[in-house]
DNA sequence: GTGGTCTAGACCACC
DNA sequence: GTGGTCTAGACCACG
């Protein structure tokens, strides 16, 4: 399910955050189910117990899962919001890149040209 | 021209390098002209002198800039290349967007929906 | 009667206390009525006996209620000492907190008309 | 300054987001002023680093602090705004309390009279 | 067993 | 020097 790329230089609990994001956003992981424990994760992913745990905290803070101390964490079943706190968080990512493109000159229909064609391998991998 | 955000989590040497890599793509730096000299660019900017040499010293590698020693930095004379070059990497970054994009759901329509609005503001500021 | 919210932060133990000294201190249980046994209390709310237990214990060791070993628990007679007491220790929190509100710099007057709001509020809910 | 206790059971780090959200509301400390760094305080609390870097971290998130890796962690300048978060997160927490009070039956006339001793005992212990 | 907090000590990137 | 991340290992409260 998770795994992590230690390559990437982005912080590992990032990572963890943001994969959990989608899959809850995509509705890969059920409202209310419960998430692989801290330590279970941690050892399964060959990862310190506190990274796991400070993914998990944050995720809780962002409403993505709650947590019941001594139980276990769970998916949040607030799905739709969730979908589309992420959509926005995206497609502001994209504006900020359209921006360069613009400062350096890619016109509009070159931009969507490659964007239809990034699309495309999208669907083909999707497909595998 | 140039201004410093100190407040953007990403590195002031990276935003210099950016900054100077759109300046010069866009030919709004002519081949061969000189860049400011890193005390002076230090003293404008109010930053340390160090930083100014790493951002020129990784822009020289990358081959957007030349120096001379004892004389200054110049603006590398390979201008089509910098601006192709530098498209590819927004593209690319974008490409990775879009796999998200796929990731969560969002349709190609949509997607380029938002693309043209985030293009129309783009035009609309650079009106100004 | 008593419901337990588990997406509540607060141990479930602490809210079985909170909960029972309410109703003890209003009077909804009389002085030497039976509390439900333990595994009664722990099946309906599907919690630890342990858990029921633990309370139980502390409710005990605070006086609220007594326990003849063999027969149950029961609802110690002292009702007036409770309430007082209950009341005591309500008003030192409310101190508390007045004490953070000075400290930001929140006028009385302020602070007592959202006082009057809350009790309106409470007043509505408890006729329902 | 900032005094930790370590008899409270609440967190250390939850303690020092407290003390400082209060000390930026209430202003203080300036705009844009440099907290002590994240070494320093941690040995003049005599604790741990990281403890500090945490509170300091959720500060931020928070928007009450703003960080410049490489310099120093500094007050953010929107201290209105911050001031009225402040109020509402404790008059919520003060509505609360009085559902409780509600619930066991102290009137408002007794729970405001409270108040104003409290608020009494406030304005002595400020003029010291 | 669970999550939550803390310490000690390390390494990194940046300035 | 600064903040940011991570590991290792410990302790606690809760169930």
């Amino acid at each position: 399910m998770i795994n992590i790329d230690f390559q990437d230089r982005s912080p590992i609990y990032l990572q963890l955050i943001k994969k959990i994001e989608e899959m809850a956003a995509k509705g890969f992981l059920a409202p209310n189910e419960q998430l692989p424990t801290v330590r279970s994760l941690a050892m399964e992913l060959a990862i310190n117990p506190n990274t796991i745990q400070r993914a998990y905290g944050e995720l809780e803070k962002k409403g993505v899962i709650y947590t019941v101390p001594g139980k276990g964490c769970f998916v949040s079943p607030a799905t739709n919001t969730l979908l589309n706190r992420k959509k926005q968080e995206l497609l502001a990512e994209v504006t900020l890149k359209i921006k360069e493109a613009c400062a350096i000159g890619i016109s509009q229909e070159e931009f969507l040209e490659e964007c239809r064609k990034a699309y495309k391998l999208c669907a083909k991998e999707e497909k595998k």
